[in-house]
Order: C-alpha cells, then sequence, then structure tokens
DNA sequence: TTTTAATATAATATATTTATAATATCATAA
DNA sequence: TTATGATATTATAAATATATTATATTAAAA
C-alpha cells in the first residue's frame, strides 16, 4: 500500500495539522476567520476567549502556517492563508452542522 | 451567524472528535482500518505500536464512537463504525497524498 | 513626550495526553 | 486442568497543552 507508506511519512506533519482543529478554542476561532478576515479585538468579542489565551492561539495557528495578519494602524488583522483549513472545517461543518444546513429554516 | 452559534454549541465534541486525529500514532491506526477491518495483532505488526498502546489507542477510538469490533475466537477484529470518520479521512489524503493520489507512477 | 489601546511574550501553574511497565482477563489448545 | 496467545486494564511517569498572571511592545492620540 502505497498511499499508507505515504502517509506514514506525513503522519507527524499531518496530525501537528490536525491538533489545530483539537481545541475548543481553536476551532471556534478558525470557524469565525472562515466567515473573513477579523482583527485581534473581534476574535475576542465574538468567541470570548481571553487576550492572552487568544494570542498564543493565534500565535500556534500563524507557526503552523494556518493564518496569517496584516497590520493596520494598531490593529492586526487576521486571515486564514492556508486553503486545506477549509478543506478540514467543511468536514467538520458537514458532520456538526448538517441539519442546519439542510433545512435553513429550523430554529 | 446561525452556523456560527450552532457551531459553539458544537465545539467541544468536534474538538473532542478531531483530537482522535491529533496523534500521529491514532493517525495510522485509521488509515489502516480505512482499508479494511484488521485485528489487534495485524495492527500491531503494520503500525509496530507497543501492543500497550495500541490498546489504549483502539479504546480511545472506541470510546469516542470512531470504532468498533467484534471477536472472532480469540481476535478482536476492528473496524471503522463511523462514516464521519472517512470524511476527515478523506480531506487529509487530499491534503497530504495528493500528489500521490494525482500521479500514481509517482514512486 | 506621556498616555492609552491593541497585541504579544514570558513565566508559571494546572490539566491533559501519551508511553511504559506490570498485571489481569479470556478463549483456546495441549 | 494447565499453559499459551491475544488483548485489556491499571498504575505511574514523562511529555505536552492550556490557562493565567504579569509584563513588554508598538502605534497612535492627547
Amino acid at each position: 500500500m502505497q498511499t499508507l507508506d505515504h502517509m506514514q511519512e506525513k503522519a507527524v506533519a499531518a496530525s501537528e495539522f490536525m491538533k489545530c482543529f483539537a481545541s475548543p478554542h481553536r476551532l471556534m476561532i478558525l470557524c469565525h476567520l472562515a466567515q473573513g478576515e477579523k482583527n485581534v479585538s473581534e476574535l475576542i468579542e465574538l468567541t470570548g476567549i481571553p487576550q492572552t489565551s487568544m494570542s498564543q492561539h493565534l500565535s500556534k495557528l500563524k507557526n503552523e502556517g494556518l493564518v496569517d495578519f496584516e497590520r493596520d494602524h494598531r490593529l492586526l488583522i487576521y486571515s486564514i492563508s492556508n486553503p486545506d483549513v477549509l478543506k478540514i472545517m467543511d468536514a467538520i461543518y458537514d458532520i456538526y452542522c448538517k441539519e442546519f444546513i439542510d433545512d435553513p429554516d429550523k430554529k
């Protein structure tokens, strides 16, 4: 099985990538960024995550290459920089938000 | 954003699910099971993961509802019991094994 | 040029995960 | 029945991740 040999080589990298989605806080950050770029203060308000914790999560996501930011005066505007993130998010939405997606009228 | 409210409710469950893919060992176990059911000894031989560690990873995957097993005499045969696992695995293959999938002749 | 808003970094405590070692269970073969 | 193979469970140690507290940086406003 060559695909499996291939995965064996990539298993550490792939699992590091998956770890970025394996925290409720980071998952919510990525959900919000999937809707469009946001500055840090906006992300804090949207999620309720404390500033220091937010900064550390964003730092990890940046180091792992999932997000990037640009400065706008005093604001740092974060956005998803890796389209692979959306592939995983799509699968997660499909699994966890399907009822809603299938039936938009449902409250 | 109702989808986001929805995700907020599911964020803990979704991240618990994602944690199952966030370890190189579990990722390889799931890769092998994605190819078809395997007993524990086969999984140990295929992956090189020590018996105790294998048993614990399988236990976690079972508890989280990703896999199940049936007994065949002395063997426990594990298989993927949740189709959502394949949705995530497909995305991971797409991200990390695409070169191979796109060009099967490549060594 | 001092203050303030926005954000990051560092240090640390706490919790969680993972691996390892030892032992137990359970089914079958001898 | 006893021994053996297959696997699980328990206990514990080691590593990693997360949250918290305190402090630093940086840009802009006063």
